[in-house]
DNA sequence: CTTTGCACCTGTTGGC
DNA sequence: TGCCAACAGGTGCAAA
């Protein structure tokens, strides 16, 4: 579930329900998720109030006076606001009890995602602190990117998944962005041109904005904590396609496998 | 320094 | 229908 588009969806959704709110306990039914979840997390955070939600990449960020909460959902995690009653699931591991009867519940079947709490600026936590620039951020420029791929021999879809070049970009959004710059998941980062990184930083932004804006639809639904995916599904133009007609040319989207994951790309369309 | 591959864990999917 | 292998939206880290 969890790529940029769906955490700034997350994000949007829960703020208004955490926002000012303070928190009256913290429940940790299972701490082991990637990073075990610190016992810090339950002593320091109860009694703190939550001023404010931001993401950095892929990280949420709730910032209190004490302290800041960093979540990740990593492959399969996701967080909703229900009442502190409701009874748990065999994966709900997390829940921050708000003063007004409700929680934002953390579950993560597959427990790559992590919960952790710092005291000192968030953005120099470990984490965070190597992040490239945010793909909607002024520093993320084809100038930059340009300057940052000579001499490289990574591979296209590889320069995009690499948190240090640009925070947040997903397989997903790899492969769709390279669709939308006609560039081919396989070409080495170093062989671009100017023209060639001015069209990857537009496709890039183009394409999470898309997904974004789609993502919003849910936002309306967030409240009836339904399970909502795929609902990007349809607009997506290479990604899982494997074999089906290119939406733009007709030829057969082909499919390869870099590294250990799958990337997508139109034989005609991407050079 | 750059690039590659593994590891973490569990649910779902597709082929036989 | 059932079983098993392959695969899945992430990413830090070790090794090459």
């Amino acid at each position: 579930m969890p790529e940029l588009p769906e955490v700034e969806t997350a994000r949007r959704g829960i703020a208004p329900h955490v926002q000012g709110r303070r928190v009256a306990a913290v429940i940790v039914r299972d701490r082991r998720l990637r990073w075990p979840i610190p016992p810090a997390l339950s002593r320091e955070l109860p009694g703190q109030t939550i001023v404010n939600v931001t993401r950095r990449a892929k990280y949420l960020l709730f910032h209190t006076a004490g302290g800041t909460l960093i979540i990740h959902l990593g492959m399969s995690g996701s967080l909703r606001v229900v009442p502190c009653a409701t009874p748990p699931a065999k994966w709900d591991h997390l829940d921050i009890a708000l003063d007004n009867g409700k929680c934002l519940r953390l579950r993560d079947p597959r427990r790559f995602g992590a919960a952790l709490w710092t005291r000192a600026d968030p953005a120099r936590h470990a984490l965070l602190k190597d992040l490239g620039p945010e793909p909607f951020g002024p520093d993320f420029t084809p100038e930059y990117l340009y300057a940052i791929t000579r001499g490289r021999k990574l591979k296209l879809r590889d320069l995009l998944l690499n948190t240090r070049v640009v925070a947040g970009v997903g397989n997903i959004y790899a492969n769709e962005a390279l669709f939308a710059a006609g560039l081919r998941p396989r070409r080495a980062a170093g062989q671009t041109t100017r023209a060639d990184c001015a069209r990857l930083v537009t496709a890039v932004r183009e394409t999470l904005k898309r997904a974004i804006a789609a993502g919003g639809t849910t936002l309306r639904d967030f409240r009836n904590a339904d399970g909502l995916p795929g609902y990007f599904q349809q607009t997506l133009m290479v990604y899982g396609r494997t074999g089906e007609p290119c939406r733009q040319c007709g030829a057969p989207v082909r499919a390869v496998r870099l590294g250990q994951r799958s990337a997508f790309y139109c034989p005609r369309c991407q050079r």
